[in-house]
RNA sequence: CCAGUUGGUCGGGCAAUCGCUGUGACUUUGUCAUGGAGGAAAGUCCGGACUCUACGGAAACACGGUGCCGGGUAACGCCCGGCGGGGGCGACCCCAGGGAAAGUGCCACAGAAAGCAAACCGCCGCGCGCUAGUGCGGUAAGGGUGAAAGGGUGCGGUAAGAGCGCACCGCAAAAUUGGUAACAGUUUUGGCAAGGUAAACCCCACCGAGAGCAAAACCAAAUAGGGUUGGCGCGGUCUUUGACCGGUCUGUUUCCAGGCUAGCCAACCGGGUAGGUUGCAUGAGACAGUUAGCAAUGAUUGUCCAAGAUGAAUGGUUGCCACGUAUAGCUUUGCUAUGCCUUACAAAAUCCGGCUUACAGACCAACUGGCCUU
């Protein structure tokens, strides 16, 4: 896995396909890399340092996890919310693989439909 | 036993499994060994170390800071010990604590008056008037206003009063005693003058360059630009080397001397961005002892090496125990079961010394007051 350090990684990200999940929230876009990227935010809003830096490394396990799930030639940044702090971590795992499933069906879909749309 | 004061310590533990990161080793790209958040890492409020910039020295002025005395310290606005004032029965706690007789300003509302005093109601005397009262003068005891009204209490004194006089207290000055000093005690004298405010200006004493590890140093792509050397070429005239005449630079003018005078190509050089390395973990260091000191702290001996990330490591998950808490049940000093944001406040970012603020709970020591027993 490789990590996302570059504000305009993040940047780009943020125009991809995002998923909204209880803990947190996914965002994807395709790269030129085969290795999948991922890269964390938690906001200064979701609490203190010592909170935030908890929900971080929480949301690294899980990727850490689910590695075989994400796919290559994306980048992904997963956006902490404040319930990732209490959320059960088997629940985490699940919410995240169905995030995963859902960003990549959604966008073949769209990938068709918008190329109908284009002509 | 209860209530309290001061100082200090800790602030979950063990295990399994999957990871992250520093260091070391090796059969060198993976394995093993080993280290890996705090008392405030926080706020970034003071003081330093360190780095760069500026700077001949010294003084003055301006600006900012500090402000009882003595000591400690690398230094401080910090700490310790005293002094003075205030609070508490007490242990003990609190104080932005120099100067208001150098000057200027301000003192809301109320009140007659807010400052080289003045006089609203009063009180007293004299004049006028039958009385009610009124004019002039004296006075500041009493009333009223206010945060504050030109010492306080008592006696004398007086027309009424007043430091007008006296006693005690307070205040000031001088002498003297104790103390390193702040200051305290005593005596004498003075005469009641000197309201508050300096987190108002100000005066006095002392201190003070600026910016910060994103400091700074080194290595060093791509792209653009710069310099040096060589080749071709190079304002005008002469047949080339070259000479002369020009132009321009060496601050200006004259003289002398020297350099450079379009452009293209190649090689080399240095600055520098991305990126990387150092800075950067041995230090005003930790622990234990001895010793000087009331203490802060100093001296000394021994042992030890204890986080170093950079989209930022030091963790995720699970089990057991301890603690706390909530609920329920019971053979209600208590026990059992179940649940819990399984803990409070909060996470290094160059490093130290402080200050301030946040903090569930647990423990230790010394001391104070009260009750009971002996």
């Amino acid at each position: 896995m490789r990590r996302l350090k570059k504000r305009m990684q993040f940047l780009k990200a943020a125009r991809g396909q995002k998923a909204v999940r209880r803990g947190f929230v996914l965002q994807a876009v395709p790269c030129s890399q085969n290795e999948p990227g991922i890269g964390f935010t938690v906001t200064k809003r979701v609490g203190n340092a010592v909170q935030r830096n908890r929900i971080k490394r929480r949301l690294r396990a899980l990727s850490d996890d689910l590695s075989q799930n994400f796919h290559p030639n994306y980048d992904y940044v997963l956006i902490g919310r404040k319930e990732a702090l209490h959320e059960p971590f088997s629940q985490l795992q699940q919410s995240l693989a169905k995030a995963i499933k859902k960003i990549h069906t959604s966008d073949r879909s769209e990938g068709r439909t918008g190329a109908g749309k284009s002509k």
